[in-house]
DNA sequence: TATGAATGAGAGTTCATTCAT
DNA sequence: CATGAATGAACTCTCATTCAT
């Protein structure tokens, strides 16, 4: 043990890192907090030196790239103008985004949510229904402009998201092209792609 | 305990319906055996009497409600004529029907397929990329027929099922009329408004 | 199950044989009740029908097969003279020729002993001791009588006793003729080379 | 619980201890380990701490004591000369002792070896076929040699190694003199017994 | 006779967590 | 900062046995 798998420091990082890739593989409940130190390079103490408990690990790992959500959609409303068309736009390419570039942790936020205990709840719980508004708000002032013409905003909302949001399912970022080529997209065309797909929706020409 | 809740016989029953509420309710690895026996109103051992193990619980009712689903799928194009429209509309019609009215079964396959072991996976994946076969050969015959405009059939598809998939996520049988009435709306009505969706995701007018 | 593997009426023989396979294998502790019942082709219900408790049945194995061994001692001292030579070979030819005819049930007698319980083993406690009685009788009489020449009866006794037992151990009834020949040897003569090695164990030339 | 029964860090031995104490009085299948943890004075988790199974703990018991054995023997013979009925006395005294010092453990090995593990069996397998190797080359050597003049050096071997190994059975470390007081001798005096025993038994005067 | 259904106790093992150092 | 040792609760599963038919 001369050469010790985790530099000095970086403990936190690493357990990070590993609680991530153990709640992706096995979910929550299948993840042990013994195989997440042993992924980390770590003692099991040394994980409980960084993080109070297996449950502080899934929320904080929820609750940051919950975050990072919340912020790009941000960015991208304020950075749009104020069509309906541009704004839906700017929020598809958010989701996209953040669907592909924090793939694994917005699976587990997706997955493990249930297993969040009642205080972290409630306080992400507010997160994700900020973002949820921000969707409905958007697609309903489109219809409300006409520029959607779409008969019911609620499930296109919903189908458009939906769809979003499963890409994060299926991407596999160095997929080589060949027969199902779409897996491993660029993103800037994955982003047009479903632009595309979410104005049609909405009913928008 | 001189009145059994449960009557000689049945435990069978009694059983599968516990693990659906707690698989659906705390998922795969978070659900304990004892539990699900607790809920059937029976002996852990009784458990054991009727399924081998914990995966077995898990692998008979995924099983089951996606073999349903490929019946339902299947029955649906049999029905339908040649029309890409009329056979999409069908396999729209189908899923939305299945993913309501087996809104639990199919929600914890989707959660826990992952939790299947090597076994009984392979014999599940089958069935799974069947299901996923028709879908991608309507909408490539749709797109070669020239009935389907959409530029990208696999994301095109993709999208379509998403959308549909998720309605399980969502949907509440008996929701009130009110805000979000969308939420318990009668399935004759879903099935039209996700088939107009469908329509417009593949560019078919 | 049109054709059932036991023919009615020969149960309580199947179950014997199963649970003196099932004991020989595994140990009593290590076998279970379940597993005898399949291997008698019969359900657990049935062999409850027999047998009273799984203590039951190897009590029951026991007391047949250390009866039996007594039974054979005893015949083979009446039928031999008043010779401590004579007599030696007779026990020396009843005991081999019990521990290779009943090679298993000699075998789980020795090692699940320990596992009966207070009331079946004090009543067979007395049965050993009574064939114990009979080598140490017979060996201190041969001793008094100058018939045998070494110096620590209690000890050649034991010597005697243990060769005779090991043979259920490495006997092989059917083994092929080749380098360990000895494991396939017909009973007369492996009683001529025993009856000759506890002679001179007990030093009687 | 102000004074712990085991003190930090030494739990590896205590546990060592009480495996050997439950499975030498109830056997592998019917020793339980919460037993053997309550018996060494620690939490069953503790057990755990320290092997990795109730596998781990049948092995590593035999192990041990099966590799003594083997070193014991090697060395007896190393320190004998040349000459055969030397030879056999050493491997004899080696057993003798062995039998003795390791009483507990020896008889372990000698009852729960069908229950090791594949793993673990193929590999004392080894150990038990070089030790038993000493025995056959030393009596055939000595036949070879006209040393010893019995006709079946198998059974002779057989014979020999079964007396010794009996010992294990009956001795009794502090039995007090009377009428059996064979079970409580000295170890010198045992050797010598048996020496002349196994001398007798290969016919070398 | 014989069965399938059911049971309570206990098996071996793993869990998240804490403590003393 | 980090460790190895220890814990109690809970886990999945198997046990011998009994009951109603």
């Amino acid at each position: 043990m001369s050469t010790p798998a985790v530099p000095r420091g970086s403990g936190r990082d690493a357990i990070t890192r590993a609680a991530r890739e153990s709640f992706a593989e096995r979910g929550y409940h299948g993840s042990s907090i013994r195989d997440i130190a042993a992924r980390a390079g770590l003692s099991l103490s040394a994980l409980y030196h960084w993080h109070s408990s297996k449950q502080d690990l899934l929320a904080a790992l929820i609750e940051e790239s919950t975050e990072e959500y919340f912020r790009r959609c941000d960015e991208a409303l304020r950075d749009a103008g104020d069509d309906p068309a541009d704004r839906l736009a700017a929020l598809v390419r958010a989701t996209v985004e953040y669907r592909i570039s924090r793939q694994v942790e917005s699976t587990i936020a997706a997955a493990e949510w249930r297993n969040l205990e009642p205080g972290n709840r409630e306080r992400l719980d507010g997160m994700r229904a900020a973002a949820s508004r921000l969707w409905a708000d958007l697609v309903e002032d489109g219809v409300a402009r006409g520029a959607f013409r779409c008969e019911h905003p609620g499930d296109a909302r919903r189908a458009v998201v939906a769809a979003c949001n499963a890409i994060a399912q299926w991407y596999e970022p160095g997929y080589e092209p060949g027969y199902e080529h779409d897996r491993g997209l660029a993103v800037p065309d994955l982003v047009d792609r479903y632009t595309a797909i979410a104005l049609r929706i909405v009913d928008c020409s």
